[in-house]
DNA sequence: CGGCTTTGACCAGCGC
DNA sequence: GCGCTGGTCAAAGCCG
C-alpha cells in the first residue's frame, strides 16, 4: 500500500512552515500521509499552550524515546471539569484534515489508537469518530468521518502533534514522500481543490 | 483481567 | 438569555 500526498500545495505549505519556524516543532511526520488534504491550520498559540509545555518534559526527561512523563500535561485536559469548548479551542488550533477514498474508516498509520467518543453531527448522517493516540503522554487526538457528500471518502483530522517516537512503518512512508518522483505520482497532478 | 469500544450525559462556545 | 451543537467524560459491557 502507498501513501502519497495528492495535494501538492499541502506538501508545499508544510515544508514552507517547518522552515519558517523550526523552534515550533512541527513535523510533517507527525501526521498520517493519505490521499488529500482537505484543510490544515497552524496557530502559535498551539505550541504555547499545550503542545510545547509536553514536549519539553519528554525532551528533558527521556530524549532518546522522544516521550517521557508527561501525565501531568495531559490531566491538565483530563481532569479539568470545564468540559467542552475551552479545551476544544487550544486543540482545534493545530489539526489537519485528510481526505482518502477508502472502504475501511480505521487505516494502520502506525500510530495506536483508542477510540473515545462517537458523535452524530449536523448536515451529515454517517457519524464522527473521536480517537486518542493512546501512547502514554501522548495528547494527539483524531475525528474521523464519512464524507457527507461522498461516503467513499473518509475524512481524518488529526489535532496536536505526536510527542513520541514516530511510528518505523511510518518512515516508508515518508521516504516515499521524498522521493523524487513524487511529482511524477498521478495524484500530484490531479487538481488540487 | 486488562484494554478497548460503546453510549448517554454533561459542558461550554456560538449564533440568534 | 436560550437553544443548538460539537467535544469529552466515564460507566458499563465486550473481547482476547
Amino acid at each position: 500500500m502507498e501513501y502519497y500526498f495528492g495535494n501538492p500545495n499541502f506538501r508545499h505549505s508544510a515544508v514552507d512552515n517547518m522552515a519558517a519556524s523550526p523552534s515550533s516543532e512541527f513535523m510533517i511526520s507527525d501526521y498520517l500521509i493519505l490521499e488529500d488534504v482537505v484543510d490544515y491550520h497552524h496557530e502559535e498559540c498551539w505550541s504555547q499552550s499545550t503542545e510545547t509545555e509536553s514536549s519539553e518534559k519528554a525532551t528533558s526527561s527521556d530524549a532518546s524515546h522522544g516521550f517521557g512523563d508527561a501525565t501531568s500535561t495531559s490531566t491538565n485536559n483530563i481532569k479539568c471539569k470545564n468540559k467542552g469548548l475551552k479545551r476544544r479551542k487550544a486543540e482545534v488550533s493545530q489539526s489537519i484534515t485528510l481526505r482518502t477514498r477508502s472502504q475501511l474508516e480505521i487505516m494502520d498509520d502506525g500510530y495506536k489508537w483508542r477510540k473515545y467518543g462517537k458523535k452524530t453531527v449536523k448536515n451529515n448522517s454517517n457519524p464522527r469518530n473521536y480517537y486518542k493516540c493512546s501512547d502514554e503522554g501522548c495528547i494527539v487526538k483524531k475525528r474521523v468521518e464519512r464524507d457527507r457528500d461522498d461516503s467513499s471518502y473518509v475524512l481524518t483530522t488529526y489535532v496536536g502533534i505526536h510527542n513520541h517516537e514516530t511510528p518505523s512503518s511510518y518512515y516508508t512512508q515518508m521516504s516515499l514522500l521524498h522521493s523524487d518522483d513524487w511529482n511524477s505520482h498521478p495524484s500530484a497532478t490531479q487538481n488540487s481543490s
